[in-house]
RNA sequence: GGUACCAUAGCUCAGUUGGUAGAGCAACGGACUGAAAAUCCGUGUGUCCCCGGUUCGAUUCCUGGUGGUACCA
């Protein structure tokens, strides 16, 4: 049976250089699970791979998106699972990497059905958050899908808003759809999580995010300024430029957000994958393992 | 050197007419199913600068230190 090795893990963990050297080993392709690594031109801020990295290893979803294109966890689980099709017809295994936790979750588990939102009726639906706040947008879920308004984090805009959308869309309460059916995937997925004691990662971030403006972070901060409004730059790196760039703070405030913000986004990431029970974890900083063997050996058949 | 003011959470500060204290930010914890590096929620972590004095009781009042800031020399 044909083996997707996944390699979560959190931002600055070193997922990059590892997930390469073991695609390496089985000469295989990588697939990036990365939300923002998948758009153009965020190449410095994202870490992407390198063209020296990218030659070690084909890679699939680094860069191929335009900034304005709309893509979503949904898609990603469609357009992985057609290439895992083909490429397992010339490779056993596969190795998925990335930090979006709810791409990878698409990929393993599968996502609920839900019709597509129109472009207008998010703008309509934004715009009337804009101007009347939450409140009538909640009072028009409790009325389509009472269920859901009582389990919804009536708090949080975006869901409040976006579950409200799937009713007026698909002309169903969102619950309705909300079913959560395991899909099982044609063939065999190993999780191992690659991790590294809080600490060490913090410093791991910090020190990457000097070398990202070294290699010149914030001349591609500015060329995209004027695209600033678009989801694919509301990204940890970039808007805190952006900020700057407004003159709304020093280059130096801006760049120590950057590294707050990227710590805070590693801890969130190690919340999510924590409830994963069929995650193992690797101590990438445990200098007596042998992570290359210990990853290999979990995916040979036995 | 003199005078005045200040010293409280990791930071900036509030406060207690004397009953051991609370905001913002940070930090930490959590949620998450078609925008997810997004979005949202929860938690106070403290020799209240130090030594004495007054008091049943001092972070609060008083003496003296120490450190800082301002002004005068």
């Amino acid at each position: 049976m044909n083996t997707l090795l996944v390699l979560p893990g959190p931002t600055g963990v070193g997922k990059t250089e590892w997930s390469i050297r073991i695609a390496e080993k089985l000469q295989c392709p990588i697939l990036s699970a990365d939300s923002r690594q998948i758009y153009r031109d965020m190449i410095i801020g994202t870490a992407a791979p390198d063209a020296a990295q990218l030659s070690r290893a084909p890679h699939f979803f680094v860069g191929t998106l335009a900034l304005d294109a709309y893509y979503s966890a949904s898609q990603y689980e469609e357009d992985a699972i057609a290439l895992l099709q083909n490429l397992f017809e010339k490779h056993p295994t596969v190795v998925m990497t990335g930090g979006s936790m709810l791409y990878i979750d698409a990929v393993c588990n599968g996502i609920d059905e839900i019709p597509t939102i129109d472009e207008d009726l998010r703008r309509q639906l934004n715009e009337r958050y804009r101007a009347e706040g939450l409140d009538p947008i909640r009072q028009e879920l409790k009325i389509l899908d009472p269920v859901f308004y009582h389990q919804v984090d009536l708090k949080n805009p975006k869901r409040v808003i976006h579950a409200l959308e799937i009713c007026l869309m698909s002309g169903k309460p969102y619950s309705s759809l909300r079913t959560h059916p395991r899909k099982e995937r044609p063939f065999r997925i190993v999780k191992i999580g690659l991790t590294r004691p809080r600490e060490e990662l913090y410093d791991r971030i910090n020190r990457r995010v000097d070398e990202m403006m070294a290699k010149g972070l914030l001349e591609e901060a500015r060329r995209l300024y004027p695209l600033k409004h678009l989801n694919s730059l509301n990204t940890v790196g970039y808007k805190e430029l952006f900020d700057y760039l407004d003159g709304n703070c020093t280059l130096d405030f801006a760049v120590e957000k950057i590294k707050q913000h990227s710590r805070n986004y590693a801890r969130k990431q190690l919340t999510w994958f924590k409830k994963d029970k069929n995650m193992q974890w690797i101590n990438l900083s445990d200098e007596s393992r042998d992570v290359e063997n210990e990853i290999l050996s979990e995916i040979r058949p036995d």
